[in-house]
DNA sequence: TTGCTCCTCACGTCACGTGAGGTGGC
DNA sequence: TTGCTCCTCACGTCACGTGAGGTGGC
């Protein structure tokens, strides 16, 4: 956690593979500004990625995928997920306890919406589930009725 | 069930209306034929559509927004699903038991495949919400460490 | 040096959104 | 007759897909 370890970098093609999208997909959030481009990078030169990147990565994706949630809802969602990029780099730049209490508190209610925005689609899928499983128990009571009937 | 009631007729405005969609939806599925385009229907007259259609496009949209189905794949869920719609016309020309118990042999199968791809989302939101119930847990505990240490 | 992956345009596609201009039923 | 909703093009948009042609690092 606090220990500085070897940081893996990433090539675009081998995030891609790793998140499951293609390198399309990466450069147009880069585009829209939903995955940093970092600002060192000069126009032509390969892009570089961090563990963290991947991960920020990943969790856009599951929200996309999971909640279809559109691109311009990540960037809302992702705006203060920005801070905690930052929270990642000035974790390791030595900050105080005081920095680190001000990211934290700036954290736990964007992880709550991020919670109640999942538990929400689970209680829609709830009812969704239970509608189909009336469904099939009613096909199979007319059937079990027919093939008595047709004896 | 059995009863011959009267049939409310719905234009497509309403349709769109109950169902949450526009009419360009409405429009544009019936050009990939996963509407019944009533062939009954002269070009430039009004679309009408009755209970059953509805409930058809109720549903596919559901399928489409809770698990981000394309709309090709909803023409394979849909083929049979046909076979539901004609259920309801054959119910209506008083078919033989015979022909109810092979249409409703087909709804079955067809029924299982849905619930099965629902309780796969299910346990994909499981996961996610496991893992973000962890990483608030986490946030929290250290949020109390640093409040204690800067007592 | 040879592949391989990367780069930047740039046009194509899917699932609609959004008017433009006109017709039809209560 | 006056609204209102409907109709059919048809171009625009969002989120990428898919080459075309070229450069860069092991």
């Amino acid at each position: 956690m606090s220990v500085r370890t070897e940081e893996r970098i990433f090539r675009i093609g081998e995030v891609a593979e790793q998140v499951g999208v293609t390198t399309r997909t990466i450069r147009y959030y880069e585009e829209l500004g939903l995955l940093g481009a970092h600002a060192s990078r000069t126009k032509g030169t390969h892009r570089l990625y961090n563990e963290g990147d991947v991960a920020r990565l990943r969790e856009l994706i599951r929200f996309r995928d999971l909640l279809g949630l559109s691109l311009e809802d990540l960037v809302e969602l992702a705006d203060t997920e920005e801070a905690r990029a930052v929270l990642c780099d000035e974790w390791f730049a030595e900050p105080t306890d005081v920095d680190r209490l001000r990211i934290i508190e700036q954290a736990i209610p964007l992880a709550e919406r991020q919670l109640a925005l999942v538990h929400g689609r689970q209680e829609t899928l709830e009812h969704f589930a239970a509608e189909l499983k009336a469904k099939l128990v009613s096909l199979r009571d007319r059937r079990r009725e027919l093939q008595r009937s047709l004896q």
